[in-house]
RNA sequence: GGCCUGAUGGCGGAGUGGUGACGCACCGGACUGCAAAUCCGUGAACCCGGGUUCGAUUCCCGGUCAGGCCUCCA
């Protein structure tokens, strides 16, 4: 099975092929951090996620290297900054650290390399060098403009024909542009802002070449995979590619990226106009209400080039479907302890088939098909299920068939907690003791077929917003709906 | 104004030139003291109008609606 991937570049669906295959190299475009980052602002940080873990279970965890930058310079980072009095690096690693946290939360690996502009300064000013001395840029009033005109390919990455778009452009032109469709390298800060020296004058960097300078140092071209979401196809990375390749001279010879990989926006709806209720569209929040997990299944409930619908019963629906998933697993547990069985180790062999013909492992290869894979991952439960509920159980059987789920599951970032602590674990010590008597209690009730006591103490927990749930072995119980 | 996507059951969402996955929700049954979980089962959809075809949800054209980009933006 091969890897293939839907290429912008092409605008094809191709198979994966490194040019690497010891070092497979990736970048994703990260946030600016000025500011919580909006829920649509991790599906990229999830779905690229995902790609990351398929690439290093397909050519080795080491033999991938992933890096997302971080944007730590920036006019919204000097607002916020100068408007609470602070230096920039106050904001932006209090926002880099929450953003990481939430990243966290919602089960994405960290990235290999996470570059920051602040630390990259000497590498994109030798870029914008190499760039003015080879003719690609010119200075201008205090900034450095890259020259479109001497990259013919410009415009290919996004289909644009720049005559069209200038045709088309709402914007004013800045005069000292020599075309319209030029963008900078680098310009003056004004008053008060941070600024570094350069030959063209003290300043900061445009927002593109921050990318390229990252890429080229931390990575080296050309990369593989460049991936981000849609709305950065223009501008931001058509000029990247024509600054990245455009550095090492006209002889446009370099290779920038192998692949050029865009996901699609979440589609919010009404919900933008919620307000009122406080930032709902924050990760942030949304992760005081749900599991990390149950978002991170709706932001790859849908396929990630498509838009994703998103409304206010997709996390529920989430959350609902892996309750199913890990139910699964506390019956296994369940069962094999009231048969004092022990599961066997699973057999890697029948695990590797089951992935494979359960479908779930080439939904995954055709382009990150994660609503195909999750209807596989059905079916890998359903097969665990019946071998379970079979007359005869067979361990090694349902050993198997729940290690394929695991390892499937488990790919994808899900499946990656104890049964119980997903069911139990918004419980703290002190509630789960109270817990534990009142189901003690209510056991009692029942031996004594007191029903309207038992009701009454099911009624308490109810009210704990515990669900209890009465087995053959006794009670167990879970963690309702949290508000 | 220019360029570009998408429109599938109550909700989310795959896929396909020839009986329309999967999940959530709903309904009926089994199990249960009652529930929950689980199991069995039912119902329910391809925006509109043309065209191509033996046959279109799937291909083509037009329309409507929604969204994106052209300016910071996942």
């Amino acid at each position: 099975m091969n890897l293939s991937l839907y290429d912008t570049m092409t605008r094809t669906k191709r198979a994966f092929v490194p040019a690497d295959p010891e070092r497979v190299t990736m970048y994703v475009c990260g946030p600016t951090v000025y500011n919580f980052a909006h829920i649509g602002n991790f599906r990229p940080v999830v779905v690229f996620d995902v790609l990351f873990r398929v690439l290093r279970r397909l050519y080795g965890e080491d033999a991938v290297v992933y890096a997302a930058n971080v944007t730590d310079v920036d006019d919204k980072i000097n607002k916020k900054a100068a408007d609470e009095g602070v230096p920039i690096s106050t904001i932006t690693n209090r926002y880099l650290d929450a953003y990481n946290a939430d990243a966290r939360a919602l089960g994405a690996l960290p990235p290999s390399l996470q570059p920051r502009v602040t630390e990259t300064m000497d590498a994109i000013i030798a870029m914008i060098g190499q760039l003015v001395d080879n003719g690609s840029a010119y200075a201008a009033e205090g900034h450095v403009l890259f020259d479109t005109q001497s990259f013919p390919a410009y415009g290919k990455l996004s289909g644009r024909p720049m005559d069209e778009m200038i045709a088309g452009a709402r914007v004013d032109v800045a005069p000292y542009k020599r075309h319209p469709a030029d963008f900078v390298l680098w310009k003056p800060s004004k008053e008060n802002e941070p600024e570094w020296e350069s030959p063209w004058g003290s300043g900061r960097p445009g927002w593109h070449i921050e990318c390229s300078a990252m890429i080229e140092e931390a990575l080296g071209l050309p990369i593989d995979i460049h991936g981000g979401g849609i709305d950065l196809v223009f501008p931001h990375h058509e000029n990247e590619l024509a600054q990245g390749v455009c550095a090492h001279g006209h002889e446009h010879k370099t290779e920038y990226a192998r692949y050029w990989l865009h996901n699609g926006f979440l589609n919010m709806g009404e919900e933008k106009m919620s307000k009122s209720v406080g930032n709902v569209a924050l990760a942030h929040d949304l992760l005081e209400s749900y599991p990390g997990e149950a978002i991170r299944w709706a932001l790859l409930a849908g396929h990630y080039r498509a838009p994703l619908e998103w409304n206010g019963e997709l996390i529920g629906q989430a959350k609902n479907a892996l309750d199913r998933l890990y139910q699964l697993l506390v019956d296994v547990r369940r069962v094999a302890r009231d048969h004092d069985a022990e599961l066997p180790a699973p057999d890697k062999g029948a695990v590797g088939r089951a992935l494979e013909a359960s479908g779930f492992l080439p939904a995954l290869l055709d382009d990150l098909n994660t609503p195909q894979a999750f209807s596989s991952l059905f079916s890998l439960m359903n097969l665990a299920r019946s071998e379970l509920l079979a007359g005869e159980t067979n361990w090694r059987r349902v050993a198997d068939a729940q290690a394929a789920l695991l390892e499937a599951a488990n790919l994808l970032g899900f499946l990656v907690q104890d049964p119980d602590d997903w069911f139990q674990g918004a419980a703290d010590e002190g509630l789960k003791a109270r817990i534990e008597d009142l189901i003690a209690a209510r056991a009692a009730a029942r031996t004594a077929k007191d029903w309207p006591e038992a009701d009454r103490i099911r009624a308490e927990l109810a009210a704990l917003n515990v669900e209890v749930m009465d087995g053959p072995a006794g009670a167990t119980w879970r963690i309702k709906e949290q508000a």
